[in-house]
DNA sequence: ATTGACCTTATAGTAGCTTTATAGTTTAAA
DNA sequence: TTTAAACTATAAAGCTACTATAAGGTCAAT
C-alpha cells in the first residue's frame, strides 16, 4: 500500500507519516522503482500504535521509549508502566494548574460587568493593577 | 533605565524583552549614543502588564488584542469581557479534555500490575487493542 | 591593558506537526 | 493521444513563546 492509502486507513496526513519517519517513529518502509513508499500492514499497526499513544497525550519521545520497551519483550513491564504513572501525574499537575487559573480568570471576569468604558473596564483594571499571585 | 533593570525589575530575560518589541507588544524604546536601548516608567508598566497577562495564560495574540482596546479608552468595554470569557472557555474545555484523559491513562494503568514482562504487559496490551474513544 | 559585566544583532533550537514550493509519476477523462 | 487531476517526492518555512548560542561592541574598574 501507498502512503495515501495508509494515511486514509489510519486518518492521518501524508505529511505526518514522512514526519514520524524521518523522526525514526516508523521504520522506513521499502521504494517502489519510482522512489513511491510501500507499506505493509505492521507499518499501519505501528501508525495507529502512535497515533492511540498522541491520543493519550504521550510526547514523542515517551512513545519512542515505549517503542523500545516493545523491541525487547522478554523484560519486566515495571518501567512501562512507570512511564504511564509519570505520565498520569504530568497530566494531574497539569490540571491542577489549569483549574487554580481558572479560579482566577473568573474572579476576573467578574469584576466587570459590560457598559463601562474600557478606561472603566474592571478586568483590564484587574491585570492592571497586579495583586495576582503566581502560578 | 536599561534592559538588564528593567529585566530585573520585571523579572524577564532581556531577551524576551527584545522578542515583545520585535513582536509588537512593547513599543521600540530610545536608543543611547551607543546603541542602548533606554526604557521608562511605562515600559516597565506595559511589561509587567504583558507578563501577568501571561500568567493568566493569554496568548500574545490575545494581549495585542487587549492593547488596541486600552489605546481607545472611550469604547464599551464588551470586546474585553468577551475576550476573557472566550479564554475562560477556552480554559473549561482544557480542563475537561485532561480530565477525560486523566481517566482513561488511569484505567489503562489498571489493567497491569507491575512483575510482567513487557511481552504481557496490559498497558501495552491496551494501546495497541485501540478500543478508544477519540479526545 | 585587560578583565568582567553589560549591551548589540543574528541565528538556531524547542514540539509536533502543517503549509508551501517545486517537481516528478500515475491514472483517468476528453 | 494529449492533457488534466490526483498522487507522490524532497526541502524548507511557519506556527507559539520563548531560550540559547555566537560573535562582537561598550564601559567601568583594576
Ligand atoms: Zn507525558
Ligand atoms: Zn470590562
Ligand atoms: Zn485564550
Ligand atoms: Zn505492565
Amino acid at each position: 500500500m501507498r502512503i495515501g492509502q495508509l494515511a486514509q486507513l489510519v486518518g492521518v496526513e501524508t505529511q505526518t507519516i514522512r514526519f514520524y519517519e524521518q523522526q525514526g517513529l516508523l521504520p522506513p518502509p521499502d521504494r517502489q522503482d519510482n522512489g513511491y513508499r510501500v507499506y505493509t500492514e505492521r507499518h499501519v499497526e505501528g501508525l495507529a500504535f502512535i497515533r492511540r499513544c498522541r491520543i493519550l497525550g504521550l510526547s514523542l519521545a515517551e512513545i519512542h521509549e515505549l517503542q523500545s520497551y516493545q523491541d525487547d519483550p522478554h523484560q519486566p513491564c515495571t518501567a512501562v508502566n512507570a512511564l504511564l504513572d509519570d505520565h498520569i501525574s504530568h497530566v494531574r499537575s497539569q490540571i491542577t494548574a489549569l483549574q487554580a487559573l481558572e479560579k482566577q480568570l473568573v474572579s476576573l471576569r467578574a469584576s466587570c460587568n459590560d457598559d463601562r468604558e474600557v478606561e472603566a473596564c474592571g478586568v483590564l483594571a484587574g491585570i492592571s493593577e497586579g495583586n495576582m499571585h503566581q502560578q
